[in-house]
DNA sequence: CATCAAACAGAATATTTATTCCGTTTTGGT
DNA sequence: ACCAAAACGGAATAAATATTCTGTTTGATG
């Protein structure tokens, strides 16, 4: 009774597909139907019912299941698995990324755990930003008269880095004071045809959101870096980078904040030498 | 009974998500939570089943249902098929634009440029660093009355963020004011049980020399964070910790600087915590 | 063209997943 | 501090979806 498959069974999706392209010509009709349509529109297969692929495809459920067990799986939820993994993995987050590598990463030494971290963090950000948010945001400096950069806490290095590079490529910036003595007189600096970049993460400084509200309230468009688009300073954003820090042993990597800064101070700066 | 929502429902992504925003905070807490989680991985929520987006959300799965409806859906499902239809036009990941890319830096899009070079700097410390500096120099923290932490331009952020963390541990941490005003007020707080970090890359700030000559002078061991050990930070240090600043078109990165910063910080961390 | 094994379609069933219902808790207003 | 309304958690129920079962058809073989 059953299934023999002396072999290992496909657990990711180029396996999937390789094996189906290797048994094709061994199948019966029907399910040569289904085999074409997984191959064909794996991502679509991924969430359809199998009464809706019956429908688009012509073959009875049933089949479905016959094919599923002639592959070798237990029943075709089990392929839809892998497809659906297939999907998910081209737009893994960092998140799930720390997840699945967290396994790994508690008998690796702090020192690999920590760089290891830090990559993810930065591939987090190559992932999920585009060259068009960042080029909206230099676009916003680059018209701007006197350019803000706010940030407290674990914030705050971040936005010195982004604040030192500008400034070293002319920049008018004003880089908010981290201890929040002189709050009025950074406050008054802030005029109508300015720009803010505000950088924001858990637990977000009430200082920087104020700061941020202040400026929204003269009409100065605000960037913001965080780490969602519902946290605070995102509501106010014109443009919003999201970040996400990710913690492993419970600590934040900053890597990926870090990385973006540079990449918005060193495009504003290239940018500003062209024009 | 029921919704009356008198104006049109959302029926694409974009405008379930613009939908979302502008109803977020008007919503009760737990459907907040819902609400964070579709705006910030709508392509995980996709394809998740009620009872998994529970589990992760801490939700329990009626509140998906009173959230369905407070939007003004017949139920969750209906939710799902405006994340799933968003989800197949999926944007390019950071392997494949690589790939796509020449692998030659020059070609690259400035975004990849500089998020590989940021790991390639990182990686370089995870090569060149052993567990066996990292712990001489926590050590040195450790029994540390005060720990000033120098670092000017460039440095100052990395030295910033490792005295975030650090304080955050309880460390009796001094950051050297980046403003070089007080100068006398700063150095006068060096003490003979002190320890100093120093941060110090090209081109070298005469400033932070004269604060570690300083130091080294009443007998204060330095920790110095730099480019070479000819550095002329790294002459005075009891510990050097050499991270090469990859560059790519005159840039350079300091994601290795500051994971290393991190890497001590929290290792120090650790080691207090337990001591 | 008779026969048998494989393949099939469709109804019946099992399983998983979404939704409703209701007693309890929390929240916001006075 | 009290009350009413809103929100919540969890079990109960309904809906959907996957899988099995069975009688029928197809097609290859002698």
């Amino acid at each position: 009774m059953g299934q023999v498959s002396s072999v290992a069974l496909p657990h990711n999706y180029p396996e999937l597909r390789d094996e189906l392209l290797s048994r094709y010509d061994g199948l019966p009709s029907q399910l040569k139907i289904i085999a074409q349509y997984l191959i064909d529109r794996p991502n679509e297969a991924a969430f359809m019912t199998i009464a809706s692929l019956s429908d688009t495809t012509g073959v009875q459920p049933s089949a479905f299941i016959r094919f599923s067990k002639a592959i070798g799986f237990k029943g075709f939820s089990d392929i839809q698995l892998i497809l659906r993994s297939n999907l998910s993995q081209r737009r893994e987050t960092y998140a799930e990324r720390v997840a699945r590598s967290a396994q790994d990463s508690d008998t690796l030494p702090p020192l690999l755990r920590y760089t290891q971290l830090a990559n993810m963090s930065i591939n987090a950000v190559a992932n999920d930003i585009t060259e068009d948010q960042v080029k909206k945001a230099v676009d916003l400096f680059h018209n701007a008269r006197l350019l803000h950069v706010v940030g407290h806490r674990r914030s705050w290095p971040v936005a010195a880095y982004f604040a030192y590079i500008a400034a070293g490529f002319g920049a008018e910036t004003h880089l908010f004071s981290p201890a929040g003595a002189m709050v009025e007189t950074n406050v008054s600096l802030i005029k109508k045809d300015d720009v803010m970049l505000a950088i924001s993460f858990p637990e977000y400084s009430s200082a920087t959101l104020s700061f941020v509200e202040q400026a929204k309230h003269q009409g100065v468009p605000i960037v913001a870096i965080t780490n969602s688009r519902v946290a605070p300073v995102a509501r106010e954003a014109t443009v919003v980078f999201e970040v996400d820090q990710e913690t492993t042993g419970g600590f934040r990597s900053a890597a990926g904040a870090m990385a973006l800064a540079q990449i918005l101070a060193v495009t504003y700066g290239e940018a500003a030498d062209k024009g």
